[in-house]
DNA sequence: GTGACTACTTTCCAAGACAAAGCTCGACCG
DNA sequence: CGGTCGAGCTTTGTCTTGGAAAGTAGTCAC
């Protein structure tokens, strides 16, 4: 009943996808995505400022995700690893970014001083 | 060096607050940043669909940071919390949010299919 | 072959999120 | 006026997670 409950979970952020809202993740994911060819696991760590152990960790988690494919091979006499978005991580992630659109609009929208909203207390508060 | 690390932490995000980069504390400090007048604890657990437990941790965590302040009182014969965002908390709000914008940017940069971009391996890899 | 290096992986621990139970105080009931 | 109901928070406990440090393995230089 009522207004007051009108807006109830609207900033809840229920699509905000636990995997993909990380810092460090969310670097991963979107340099992964600006190239479909896929990086190798050392050109990831220098963009992302990781440490080796770090970005390990975070691309099994992507990976038992099914977000990101890696793919083991060799260049020269080194083994090297190639990270690359799965289709589906593709999907997930803009997925993530439509959300994340949204929040920083709210995020906007609350930050100007909007005259209509109320400067003074809600009804029938007082300090104590 | 050479171009390769040109790069280098381009994607880190550094600047990414620890403490506002959580869904709930995030849709606590939205919605808290959209009414200047403060919201009553009760309100905000509605909006943001947290449970009174969950609420009441992200508020102290978010009150030690300085970023919002807890105004006891009450409303009739109850007792009621109000929430605000600080001064100092809003500052740090938009540097987040900030932040966020150019994470966004580079997400929609990388998101479009950019023909420019590699989609065959890097130089001198070869597959297991 | 041994010492340094590259390329990861694994292990460990502190921090953190969430849930469930607890606490306090007015209100209503008989 | 004792009892218990419920609103409005807080505290405690548990389980997850991120990150540092340590470990493994293959390569190269000498």
């Amino acid at each position: 009943m009522s207004d007051t409950d009108r807006d109830d979970g609207r900033y809840a952020y229920d699509g905000l996808d636990r995997i993909l809202h990380e810092k460090a993740r969310l670097g991963i994911v979107t340099s992964l995505a600006a190239k479909a060819g896929g990086i190798l696991f050392s050109d990831l760590k220098a963009l992302c400022n990781l440490t080796d152990g770090n970005l390990s960790r975070h691309l099994t988690v992507l990976q038992d995700a099914g977000i990101v494919e890696i793919q083991k091979g060799v260049k020269g006499k080194r083994p090297q690893t190639l990270c690359r978005l799965s289709g589906r991580g593709r999907k997930r992630y803009l997925e993530y970014i439509r959300v994340l659109e949204g929040v920083l609009a709210d995020a906007v929208a609350a930050a100007k001083p909007a005259r209509r909203s109320r400067r003074n207390l809600p009804d029938g508060f007082s300090p104590a």
